[in-house]
DNA sequence: AAATATTGTTAGGTGAAGTTAACATAAAGG
DNA sequence: CCTTTATGTTAACTTCACCTAACAATATTT
C-alpha cells in the first residue's frame, strides 16, 4: 500500500475534487478554486502534483477525476472530516458552524487509526437524543 | 486583548520555550533547536519574530523568556497540546506514544472554546480506572 | 460565424519556514 | 591566558503554497 504523504494543503485539494466529483459528477478548476478560497493558477499547480503521482486524472483543458487510490485517500479525509464534525456537535456541543470550521483543520492531524477509533468512541457514546416535543409514553397493551 | 495569530510552527516555538522556561528556568537558542528538531538559524529567525511582536524577550547572545502575553498564550497551547493526550489516551485507547505525537498536531487547530468544552467533557467521561490487582472491597464498619 | 464570456495555462513574483556554510561570541579546560 | 568547544548570528539558497497578470482554449450568445 504505502501511501504517499501529502500537505494538508494536498488533502484539501483532493478532498474538494472528491465532493465535486460525488455532487457533480465532475471537477473542474475553477470549481476548486472557488470552493477553497484560491486562484485557478494555485489549482493548476496543485493537480499538476496530484496527476504526477497518480491520484488524479486530468487531461488540458478537460475534466479532472480521482484515480482509485486518490479516491480511497479522499474518502479516508472526508471521513475524518465528518467524525470530527460529529464529535465536536453532538459530544461537546459546539456551534455547528464553527465545528465544521474546526474541523477542516483537524482532519489533517488524525491518524487512520485514531479515526477509526474515534468512531466506534463516537457510536457508543452517543448522547439520547432530545425532541423538542416531548412523545407520550406509549403504553403497553394490556 | 485581541492576541496575534501565531502560525503553528511559531505555536510550536512558543510552547517549546515554555517548557524549557519551566524546567530549565531559561531557554536557549540550541536547546529550542533540538527539542523541536531544526537548526539554530531557524531558531533565531523566529525569536527575532516572536520579539518583534512582544511574545518574548531576547538580547543578543542571552537567554530567552515569555513576556506576560507570551505565556498566556504558550499555556493556552500547552493546555490544548495534554487536553488532546488525555482524551487521546483515556477515552480513545490510543497508544500512548502515538497519541503524544498526534496531540502535537492537533493542538493548533483547537480553538480556546472547543478546548474548554472539551476539558469538561474529559472531566465527565473519565473511564472507571481499571486497578491490576483487584483491591477488596472495603467492608464498613459495623 | 463572430463576438463575448468563461475557463484553463504559463510565467514570474512573494512570504513563510526551513536549510547550509561561514563567521562571531561566550564558556570551559588545561 | 590562550585554546578549544559550544553557542549564537548572518547571508544566501530551497521548497511550498500562494499570488498577479497576460495569454490561450473553449463555451455561449447574439
Amino acid at each position: 500500500m504505502q501511501e504517499i504523504k501529502l500537505s494538508s494543503s494536498m488533502e484539501d485539494y483532493i478532498k474538494t475534487i472528491y465532493l465535486l466529483e460525488n455532487s457533480n459528477k465532475v471537477a473542474r478548476v475553477s470549481d476548486i478554486g472557488r470552493r477553497l478560497s484560491v486562484k485557478k493558477a494555485s489549482v493548476v499547480a496543485a493537480v499538476s502534483y496530484l496527476q504526477k503521482n497518480e491520484l488524479i486524472k486530468h487531461e488540458r483543458y478537460g475534466f479532472i477525476t480521482l484515480t482509485e487510490p486518490g479516491k480511497e485517500i479522499a474518502s479516508k479525509i472526508e471521513k475524518k472530516y465528518s467524525l470530527a464534525v460529529d464529535f465536536l456537535i453532538n459530544n461537546l456541543k459546539v456551534d455547528p458552524e464553527k465545528a465544521k470550521l474546526e474541523a477542516c483543520l483537524m482532519e489533517h492531524s488524525i491518524s487512520d487509526e485514531t479515526a477509526s477509533k474515534l468512531a466506534a468512541f463516537i457510536k457508543s457514546n452517543r448522547p439520547a437524543k432530545i425532541s423538542a416535543v416531548k412523545k407520550p409514553v406509549k403504553k403497553s397493551k394490556r
